[in-house]
DNA sequence: AAGATAGATGTCTCAAATGTCATGTTAGCC
DNA sequence: GGCTAACATGACATTTGAGACATCTATCTT
């Protein structure tokens, strides 16, 4: 049971400290005060239902708890829309990019929660990519499943870079989709709503 | 999440702020509401879509603080350094990316006001660069300098494509800086003042 | 062209909500 | 056990929303 506290969800609304405790107090926000001097603390499912209740957007550090969305670079179209269409049937939001520059710039906007990285592609180098998201804070924390052709030391040294995963072509379906649900755990509960 | 009060926004339009919220009562401006009794707050996302939708100027409070910001994207790391290093002493702050990946990530990282771009990397096409720049929302309005040893009229088929301006290798500083500073006219207030 | 009209914006005032600051305490971390 | 950052609280400053009304602006009518 994941708990909030008020200089948490300050941030979060971007509003004073001062003032979350006055919601907390006046019962516009439900929460419970730890014993010691009485600091309060708000359950993450309470503070979701306020921020609901309220019309108040929900800061991307939460939505992004249940996040489904998978990246898929690859500069094959073909592979890339399959490797998509498996994904997609599983309950993921998918997103493909063709190409390097894509992939860079769809992985820091969609901040996605896992990767799945061609090693091989024209002009760049999948080690390098597979550092630059390592050392990058953005995306240091982002899973990452590499998906190559390359023989075994080849996918053994993507691993040692940092991948999570390897994968070699061709593939497996339910391999694919196994490895995924293995890495995004928390997957599955939640479904964004579409409105909006 | 940075938020906006109407207080803030009503400064900033040179407005009342009882028309800042009857913009948001009406619904042309889109916010939410405080618990307490109604308190607006804004996205900062929501103003500036706000304010590009009614073709209203952007407050350089806003603006100013990605203004020097430019990214240099060439595989040549000496030419990027190059470039970057001219830059520098007119008073930008340069970020230099050395492949198509890091390029992308580094544009929606760090939204530039200006990237230098050359045309011809390894795998990649500067063409589709330009047009994935011109067609991703957040980076619209980023101008684009294309810097390329290709002949003319690849230079004008960049120019066809969004690029706001060219540069044929090898190029002179000066004209470089000259470039910069006329697309980003807000910049050089604070650096380059030789005067006094 | 002058006047009428409707809609938007500015002004004023007041109560309520939020921000700021200082202070003392606690919780979390070595 | 000690230390640092986070937290609660009170007092006070500031901002804000709402109603009522004045003023402004563009458009339409005559």
């Amino acid at each position: 049971m994941k708990t909030l506290t008020t200089g948490e969800i300050a941030k979060m609304c971007d509003v004073n400290l001062r003032t979350v405790i006055r919601w907390i107090d006046r019962g516009d926000l439900k929460g419970f005060k730890l014993p010691g001097r009485g600091n309060n603390r708000v359950q993450l499912e309470d503070f979701l239902h306020f921020l609901q209740a309220h019309g108040m957007p929900i800061p991307p550090e939460l939505s992004s708890e249940e996040n489904s969305r998978i990246l898929i670079i690859d500069d094959e179209a073909a592979v890339a829309r399959s490797i998509g269409r498996v994904l997609r049937s599983a309950g993921y939001d998918t997103e493909i990019a063709n190409d390097g520059f894509q992939g860079g710039s769809l992985l820091m906007k969609q901040q996605p929660a896992l990767v799945t990285l061609d090693l091989r592609m024209p002009g760049i180098s999948g080690y390098d990519v597979l550092k630059f998201i390592r050392t990058t804070p953005e995306t240091a924390t982002t899973k990452v499943i590499v998906i190559s052709a390359l023989d075994q030391p080849s996918l053994q040294r993507a691993l040692d870079e940092g991948a999570d995963a390897v994968l070699s072509k061709p593939f497996d379906n339910q391999q694919l989709t196994d490895l995924v649900k293995a890495l995004l755990p928390l997957q599955g509960q939640q479904h964004t709503s579409p409105a909006e």
